[in-house]
DNA sequence: CATGAATGAGCTTTCATTCAT
DNA sequence: TATGAATGAAAGCTCATTCAT
């Protein structure tokens, strides 16, 4: 693949994802196009359709975070800490936009992949924070990873804010 | 208003919220009508247009909701019990969804005004709740409001789900 | 038919003539029925559909016409008076705007039976009238006929306004 | 703006023009574009919306209009010339159909401009045709104008119809 | 018999997708 | 190859007409 068509990819879906994370479900292939700087007939190149762009922002945000996930998984820091570092990492990204997004609903293998993956390597560092004591232990890594795809991969989320804090404190495996 | 009508608008509504929270905004007046079992002609005489029907789902979930406060105000229990009691109300009805409609952006004066008749309200509970030492202090009356909007009222909550319970955890004042 | 019944049906008659002269073709059945003050289903009682009320608006009017015409030639006066009485009579009277009404192509056997009456009263008239030297006589009946039809029969015309002045001086015989 | 695109623009407003004059105002957009040879799609890329189109063909026409009257007051001739001039340019050309359109009920900027225009330059030739003795004296130009509308902007109009010609004649100054 | 609620075909408009330039 | 014009299926909405109250 060419240089120049390389970059015009990544400007799309990057144009694509600020627009669904900023205006919803509801933004042309036009306006895409447009915000990339590019005419439809471009993007429908690099994409076949909608639902290929899409996955195509599934698969890319998907795989940073396992990519951060498995540093985090290597790293010699207690697990809490790698919570936390999920957590930063994921807030303000929309993940889970795109489970709203009408779309996306039959998922591709790669993504079912990345996400099986995804729940193994957390699914790992939630039972090693339970064990070293700093996560409660009345949830299952699955309830846990849904709690926090709702609570942090939500439009406008950060790190810092309430429901984010709140949420971290009533992980806390309560004191002994 | 005929009995039969006022019957028709009622299932309509009941139709629309059901397939909203379901399915999300993007459900057409087509298939509202026909889960209504309805035309859509009908849809149409009782609400000049779709944004009107949200505009009435608004209303009359938050209008329920602004009894039960009031309701739950009145009471001689605990504020904690007052705002379980509204999370036990809240879940599962998509009050958020509402907000995240694209249609409902310029909102009604009725509207806004119940919104801030809730607030209101909601706002006095937690600062009773506060001083009575059952609500952590570090929030404001709004961050908790805000918190609770995104927490309890998103399609699929249940009070009883660990998203819900991890909250109501982090939201309880720490021991001293 | 009961007296109610008939003041209904005029009452119908009435407004439609009156919401097409001002508003034009696009009026609704709902809004005729409001503006006779009565239900849909009432008027619908009395013209099976749009085009048999649009149907007996035009046959009143031209029975009219028709009964004027009928008058005027029985009198003792000079035909350029019966045809000024006409140009009176129909002024204002938008004849023109049932052609104009879409659904009013296919002509009734008895609006085709009263047009041609019409013309019939009218073509002796204006023969006349040409042999008594008020008329000019280079113009057939028809011809009259068809140019006064657009001249006085429209929405808005009077019996003094410069069009309907300037095509009678027009009409006039020219000085020998 | 491509060629095709341009040509198929040129196409739409004949099309649109041909059958308003035709049929009235009531044909759907889906005929215009059927009629263009096009897709409604193509229809509503060149024109936003049904009263765009409208407003378009009403600009078309009275430029042209507005240009012709320019170069007639331009020209060395009797003002009774330029007047019957203007008359062949209109004969059979529907201005008067778009003021009857209840869509054209708000005209534009440069519409009302056009129409001022065209009212000032027909203003002046009416004046000195009315100074130069052919033009009767008894109207202000504002009712010749409107009389004009009237009787030669309508559809199937033609420069040597019964209506025109008597209106000519009515409108020549009477013999000293 | 009057009423006005319900119906659904038809019109306007949008937008994902295709295709000529 | 990039562009943006053309397409047409589908959605929102209106209104003539029917039918239950």
């Amino acid at each position: 693949m060419r240089a120049d068509a390389r970059r015009n990819r990544e400007r799309i879906v990057e144009a694509a994802l600020g627009l669904f994370t900023e205006r919803g479900a509801g933004v042309s292939m036009e306006e895409i196009a447009q915000a990339a700087g590019l005419g439809v007939g471009t993007l429908y190149r690099h994409f076949p359709d909608r639902r290929a762009l899409i996955e195509e922002i599934a698969q890319s945000t998907l795989t940073v975070l396992r990519d951060h996930l498995r540093a985090g998984a290597a790293e010699q820091v207690p697990r809490w800490e790698v919570l936390l570092s999920m957590v930063r990492h994921c807030a303000g990204r929309p993940l889970a936009l795109l489970s709203s997004l009408p779309e996306a609903s039959p998922q591709s293998d790669t993504r079912q992949r990345l996400i099986r993956e995804i729940h193994g390597l957390l699914g790992d560092i939630v039972e090693q924070a339970q064990q070293e004591g700093s996560l409660r232990r009345d949830l299952t890594p699955e309830q846990v990873v849904g709690l926090l795809n709702v609570a942090i991969c939500r439009p406008g989320a950060r790190a810092d804010d309430p429901l984010t804090t709140v949420m971290l404190d009533g992980l806390k495996a309560p004191a002994p």
